[in-house]
DNA sequence: ATTGTGACCATATTACCAAATGGTCACTAG
DNA sequence: CTAGTGACCATTTGGTAATATGGTCACAAT
């Protein structure tokens, strides 16, 4: 039996097409420069040399558009943070550098890429399926730290690993989320430090 | 020498006078059915059969009238908080209740109140004075409870209480600024569990 | 002095209409 | 059949003139 891929917005067109590539190159560009609301697709149909309705043979709406760059952005901090980990030797610094990473990358792409920023906002609030799908993989990379941790013995092993889990998610959740960060800039300096050092001494065993 | 009482918003005309009340009740009223932007200051006026001007001798603006209803909304939830937690014996329980309290709390201001969450929002983006107070209180209490669990040996002594309780303070955060608590709708209610249970393990001795 | 106001000003908001935009579809070219 | 489009529609958006609002002040009544 095949396994039926559940594509959450059914990709419209040929999925691997040089001018699905184009549109969102341009639309990157477009995105970045002049911010989200302010292009049109008509914009991108422009730039690209193809008419509107073209555009719309490889995406059902503006929204996926915004949807795949986003969702590169996401890939990007994620693995930018997960080499950041990898470097780590202890447990406790995996879980350190992934706090620290996940706050500073995030709080890049809300300045570096200040434009962008609609569109994360937009994919956070409403939980666009990239947006889920990475919080997924952030929860899941915790977990491999904490298993790790555990298993090395760094960690206590008492608590379910899955109510730690949670709970350290919820601890991280206004870093890298880009609608909460927006709120905490007054403590993006010292909160990765002072709270991994919580997590940590909850996690002693 | 006389101390210098330091009024943010050095309060205009006679600070206790029955106009002065006629005026917060009739915006208390008019706030939270109409909201904050909808009401207008000469409404106000309407409303207490004077002048929109008289109002003027009372309040500096109309911000100061909404900062005088938020700081009394604030007061509120931090009594009632304060009492929750006064009724707990142990520290770890208090604790327990100051988190599920402010929640909830925060959580009613944002639902029951609805009309009013428009004067908390400007409020905590905007940092007013009453907000800022009101964060200082809840940091107090924290650390009030902290210290009653250390002197009680409940709470370890390791770590430096300005730490723990700087770190405790962001972890609570986001469940009662509104302005974040908006965003964790999902999680209000396991949230203050889970995060008191790894607030908790983290303070053992 | 205290209580109180109408008239006034600069700015913010509303109401309105024209232009722009997201999105579709029947259709053409090869 | 695939690649591609102009013309079209409903809804948003932008711009603007009229109105409403926050806030002040000189002044009146007690």
């Amino acid at each position: 039996m095949k396994k039926a891929v559940i594509t959450p917005q059914p990709a419209r067109g040929p999925v691997d097409h040089e001018v699905r590539d184009q549109i969102v190159a341009a639309a990157t560009e477009h995105f970045s420069r002049y911010g989200y609301e302010k292009t049109a697709v008509s914009d991108l149909a422009k730039a690209i040399g193809f008419s509107k309705a073209y555009i719309y043979k490889f995406f059902e709406s503006k929204q996926a558009i915004g949807e795949a760059i986003c969702a590169n952005c996401l890939r990007e901090i994620e693995t930018e943070v997960r080499a950041a980990v990898a470097e780590a030797e202890l447990p406790s610094e995996k879980l350190r550098r992934m706090f620290k990473g996940f706050t500073e990358a995030t709080l890049r792409l809300l300045f570096r890429d200040r434009k962008l920023y609609e569109i994360a906002a937009s994919a956070a609030t409403e939980r666009w399926s990239s947006v889920v799908a990475y919080e997924e993989r952030v929860q899941a990379l915790l977990k491999e730290i904490l298993q790790e941790g555990r298993q090395s013995g760094d960690f206590e092993r008492k608590t379910p690993l899955d109510e730690t889990a949670a709970a350290i998610y919820l601890v991280m959740r206004p870093y890298f989320n880009p609608l909460l960060l927006q709120h905490s800039f007054d403590y993006t300096d010292e909160a990765p430090g002072q709270l991994s050092g919580l997590v940590l001494r909850s996690l002693s065993p």
